[in-house]
DNA sequence: AGTCTTTTTGCAACCGGTTGCAAAAACTTT
DNA sequence: AAAGTTTTTGCAACCGGTTGCAAAAAGACT
């Protein structure tokens, strides 16, 4: 059906090869063979086709582009940026949507199947080993909003959820609340557990400080809610919440306006991310910017990098985060 | 790097066909080879090149999925529910972000390219002219969330955006509103002109209603709340608005409130898409609610079945939708 | 055991391109 | 004009598979 290389060199009368150099960076044909070429292919609509191409160059720029958080709405602007960053340098993304399952296998011998120069897998609640199995498998990866581990495997970037922990910790506490709360994702989640871990920390400082902590089953609004019922319906709740991200604290927030308390006056509330949402002005969430654009960016240019040269050692880049102040805490004290 | 045939052929003691055929569905391998292949290729980790295979079957199983609704929180159901649905048909999705090009010429190239099966256009902002231009090109295409159009060219799958208006405008005359208006989308987008036609067009049943209207720029919280602050800077805001779909509505909440005003009872406020959001508690958004899985359900089993039958005549599939009451609407009189 | 069927197998051509290599063509230089 | 140099060209092999076809092997039947 679709036009080939063949036909269009028998209209041009000259040879597959010239137009196959037509079609090809830096190689050598002359201005005149390269007219001929070019206005038989216009005349015919051709254009190559990259997957025959792949097959010698081999290389098909499509990038695998592998998340679980597609009940986050901030991976909608993650996605945004991931397309419009990977199209701008020529890439395709081929989406895989993990939906429950967290054993790479599958994931990785799909698109080994269909040779895509490298992958990046975008989700905070994976373990880098979930990242790791596609370097063993040698396609270049990069982890977005992973974990830095200790000795690293793979590429990772992303934020320091537990300097972030720490910085919540300082917040509330310079805030003057002295019964504090983390109300975390799901406790699986390498990043939740971070979070915690660098609050906790924070906290053996400040010796007066209660601190007390939950995980919601899910990063998301529902998860974020009943959690927080929960914890409005005990015996004493906490002064303020450090929330694992924003959509659980826009949860919490539901579950304490539907108790007929207020924010920040009753109860206090910290989120992370500083997603879209969190700045509309009937949430106006107090939070921790998490600069997404930036470890997007960042991610690509890595994953460029590492298919030029594979053997790359490693790297860990981690975007410095800020706390956002909004409504939802209240002044210093 | 990878693992070929060939080399499976050289170990296993067979044919380079006996290899391919036990990895065809429905080749005649016997027993023996099969085993003899199957072993062999476990043991060197083989697994057979999808792009190269796709060069003889003209099959890639990878479906292009153009979309550029990337702020509207609803797209990330409905890009969970394709890529969801797309690989449970063991097909792939290949993702383009058309950001704010509306000319499909260089998508329809680059999938032309990369010889995708089959193409799905998820937005409800284009016209049908953008998908016919796959069809043209040869290309198995459906829109979802599309416009039906008189003498249709493509399938579409979506809902009947006219009578969602006249649902809206239903409601509002039920309601006893007496001063209503069509808070719309962008003016050029086809779901935002058939909303406002239907919405029209019910209200003329009702001369007694005064209408106006006025469109946002996009299909977003902040357009949807600074065109509500230009209404309510007005003199005579109306007493109830149909926004073009819920996160404008959200958006419009957003700007009532900062202006000290309440709904229901100052104005009242109908949505359209029934997404996840408008169910929070803290929003609880009276709303039309349009079958997202539904219409991404039928639009993947509509491109399977032009996958198989390539001339099937263009169907269009629009779902009912129905009003979702919740807290923006006052009681009926 | 010999003949006839049916199943399995390998050969070779092909899918739509790219690329190393040597020959041909086009320039330079003397 | 001949020789030397550089550029352009086409041939043929290859990328990793699939498939039509005829030959070989296996099974069924006298």
């Amino acid at each position: 059906m679709a036009v080939t290389l063949k036909q269009v060199a028998k209209r041009a009368g000259v040879s597959a090869s010239a137009v196959s150099r037509t079609f090809t960076q830096g190689a050598s044909v002359s201005e005149k063979t390269r007219k001929k070429v070019e206005s038989a292919a216009a005349e015919m609509g051709y254009s190559p086709n990259f997957l025959a191409r792949s097959l010698t160059t081999r290389r098909t720029k499509m990038i695998g582009l592998v998340s679980n958080n597609f009940h986050n709405p901030i991976f909608l602007e993650v996605f945004d940026l991931f397309t419009r960053g990977l199209q701008e340098c020529d890439l395709r993304p081929l989406l895989v949507n993990l939906t429950d399952q967290t054993d790479p296998e599958a994931s990785v011998k799909m698109l080994r199947q269909y040779s895509v120069d490298g992958v990046i897998v975008a989700s905070s609640t994976l373990p880098p080993s979930f990242a790791k199995a596609f370097r063993d498998s040698n396609m270049p990866v990069v982890h977005a909003f992973g974990r830095r581990s200790s000795n690293p495997q793979v590429h990772v970037v992303g934020i320091d959820n537990v300097e972030c922990g720490r910085i919540a910790g300082r917040e509330l506490a310079r805030r003057g609340y002295r019964r504090v709360g983390f109300l975390g994702g799901p406790a699986i989640a390498t990043s939740t557990r971070d979070r915690f871990d660098g609050f906790i920390e924070e906290l053996t400082n400040h010796p007066k400080i209660e601190v007390s902590h939950s995980f919601a089953t899910a990063y998301s609004f529902d998860a974020g809610r009943s959690e927080m019922c929960r914890l409005l319906a005990q015996m004493t709740p906490c002064e303020a919440y450090f929330c694992g991200d924003d959509v659980l604290s826009i949860g919490a927030l539901s579950a304490i306006s539907s108790a007929g308390l207020f924010v920040p006056d009753d109860i206090g509330l910290i989120g992370l991310n500083d997603m879209e949402m969190a700045g509309w002005e009937n949430i106006a969430l107090t939070t921790i910017h998490q600069p997404i654009a930036k470890i997007v960016g960042s991610a690509i240019e890595l994953i460029l990098a590492t298919l030029e040269q594979p053997d790359r050692p490693p790297e860990a880049r981690l975007f410095p985060c800020h706390v956002v102040e909004r409504n939802t805490l209240r002044p210093t004290v």
